[in-house]
DNA sequence: ATCAATTGCGTTATGCTATAACGTGTGCGA
DNA sequence: TCGCACACGTTATAGCATAACGCAATTGAT
């Protein structure tokens, strides 16, 4: 998907995300943009999905959070899947992709006859810095 | 994890998860339990981190449900990742282990010195037969 | 130019998910 | 008997997400 020129409350909550150093809540990046006028969960949570369909952006499910794509200019995104370690001390977030897990789940998925449309991987733990 | 006998309450809430078609909320549990004098969420919440704790039950975070454990008598929890292919139609979920995949992003973590502790792994599409 | 459809936005209210904090009772070993 | 661990019950609160309404700007066909 190619992204379209962002609105001024994609445009926000982009750049708020894009500063953060780890993944950020709705209801977070609500409170650091009451100063630019937000004041409701749904303009946060509209803009997330926009930024969301445009893979710009992608959502945390075990942790409710949200983090700019890392990759954003590879197309692993378009065929292939995403995965994340998640430090539960410091909060970090790597994101990457591997073709092997992808081909050998989707094979699976294929035996099975099951139509894949999303996915989630997460693994959470500790980083290099913070296992110490 | 050796299972050890479960309180009433555990044994209440794991007998609604094994009755049911597919995953639950902890709400929803409690709603099916209200007759048998559960009151508040925590009574729910407090026996699913037990049945957690023991492997007979999982969680599936893109859903926020639980559900009951697929293969209880196998000791790939123990060293292995599980993973969960979610029907969006029907909602029946099929839990599945692959030891490729496993090494796989167990390596890759390896490398980045992560060290895990948890994992998820939740594909959600159409089942075979809600694809139709 | 005008109308209809689409999209983004703002607001209020509501619903769903999860935990904090406090107190009670029971069993069991020191 | 005392202290501790654990399960349990209750009330209150915190955190996450969406429904439903209305308004304004844009677009694109007639
Ligand atoms: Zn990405
Ligand atoms: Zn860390
Ligand atoms: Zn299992
Ligand atoms: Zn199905």
């Amino acid at each position: 998907m190619t992204t379209p020129m962002l609105t001024k409350n994609q445009s926000l909550v982009f750049d708020v995300l894009t500063k953060a150093e780890g993944p950020l809540s709705a209801y977070t990046i609500l409170d650091k943009l009451r100063d630019h006028g937000f004041r409701a969960p749904l303009q946060v949570y509209r803009a997330l999905d926009k930024l969301l369909e445009y893979g710009v952006v992608h959502r945390l499910e075990s942790i409710n959070s949200f983090v700019v794509c890392a990759h954003p200019n590879e197309d692993c995104h378009s065929h292939g899947l995403v995965a994340f370690a998640i430090c539960e001390s410091c909060g970090q977030v790597i994101e990457f992709h591997d073709h092997e897990v992808d081909h050998r789940l989707m094979d699976w998925l294929k035996s099975q006859k099951f139509k894949a449309e999303k996915s989630t991987i997460e693994i959470r733990g500790h980083c290099a810095g913070c296992a110490a």
